[in-house]
DNA sequence: AGAGTAGCTGGCCGGTCGGTCAGAACATCG
DNA sequence: CGATGTTCTGACCGACCGGCCAGCTACTCT
């Protein structure tokens, strides 16, 4: 396990381009798609030389894992508090795919970038292997956490299996950077009322309409 | 329009060649992924020179058009006729997402093969451009009208947007070759019924129980 | 002024890619 | 045995990749 280097240590400056270079990986990758990203044009897009990417960071792989962890912190920020506050089972069903597309809505570029990304196979772990099966999917696995615990406690039904639900909500979810991508126009929030009502009409109990 | 080639003018061992090829390039892009799938590595799976895939496609383009098309032929042969031996609304649904998965479990590289070229963006028209919006999604559209259609004949509540529905059933159908990558233990057969009941019932009216 | 450091440039390296090509290998026929 | 057409090999090409590095610039400190 290697320690990161103290953040005091990082120059003002170094941040700021760090930053920069961070935005400019997001935006090429949603634009041309992580094969066509290289650092070339990453660079190419903020006008410096490809080297100043090598002098920041230790490699692609650095960049590229800063990326997932810059959109992955900010998601969540935007979502968890929005789930917490709710109560019961359907009502935090209904905030977690509603909010999950908000943060899609308000931030593309990011999404399709890190979806880019995941689905390449390029990310990676400090150990240099390939992520892959539960590590990937922590957000398949929460939400199934979470369905499987209100099911146990009663709000919803108690026949359908946790696992493939999380699997069928998370695709649901996952496939509108993809689908942004094929129709510009797509409504997001038209999207995510029905789907929320799809999951929440497959959940609720016969006696609670 | 360019028109192909008449099949008589393929010799016997052309035709055996370019289907030894086209089958490598199908194990080879769903054991190692799309970007990693090159002509050499292909090439070197069936033991020839990779002047060979030259010699019986046009390029890299052409193989991977004909390793679509003979998936696509493939799972719409399978489908088509457990989907239209169905008469009502609910049973051509459960049909349509059964059928779909029974395909994807026995032909597994198959549908990995293609969901890689898919979503690489590889995919190219006779043209040379690139497929996009609607032309891609053929399938989404197809099943959108579908469930128009039973929704407008009353068989469907009519209070849900086929174009939503489409867009997420394809999702959770799509996902599982990715999730067979993750998780090689997937019940695709439960998984398949699962989410069969959970589409019944987003789409089931109230009073047909 | 001189020394030191952070930041950056631009060219170079080894490697892989898709694609090309001269010619070898092979089967078939006169 | 040639002659001919098909099939294949292996070397090679130019392009692009990620990474590397000598050296330039600009700023700070003594």
């Amino acid at each position: 396990m290697v320690i990161e280097p103290e953040p005091e240590q990082r120059t003002f400056t170094e941040i700021a381009r760090r930053q920069q270079i961070v935005g400019a990986a997001i935006d090429t990758i949603a634009e041309v798609g992580y094969a066509q990203a290289s650092l070339a044009r990453i660079a190419e897009r903020i006008g410096i030389s490809k080297g100043v990417i090598s002098y920041h960071f230790t490699g692609k792989d650095d960049l590229i894992k800063q990326v997932v962890v810059d959109v992955v912190e900010a998601g969540r920020n935007y979502i968890l508090p929005r789930v917490s506050a709710e109560i019961t089972g359907p009502s935090t069903l209904r905030a977690y795919i509603v909010s999950n597309l908000a943060f899609m809505r308000d931030h593309r570029n990011y999404m399709v970038a890190v979806v880019e990304i995941l689905r390449s196979g390029a990310f990676k772990t400090d150990g240099g292997r390939r992520l892959d099966g539960r590590e990937v999917d922590v957000a398949t696995r929460l939400l199934q956490e979470q369905l499987a615990r209100f099911q146990a406690g009663g709000e919803f039904r108690d026949d359908f299996d946790p696992s493939a639900l999380a699997v069928a909500i998370r695709a649901a979810i996952d496939v509108v950077p993809h689908r942004l991508v094929l129709d510009p126009d797509f409504d997001i929030d038209r999207y995510a009322g029905e789907i929320a009502n799809v999951f929440d009409r497959a959940t609720r109990r016969e006696d609670t309409p």
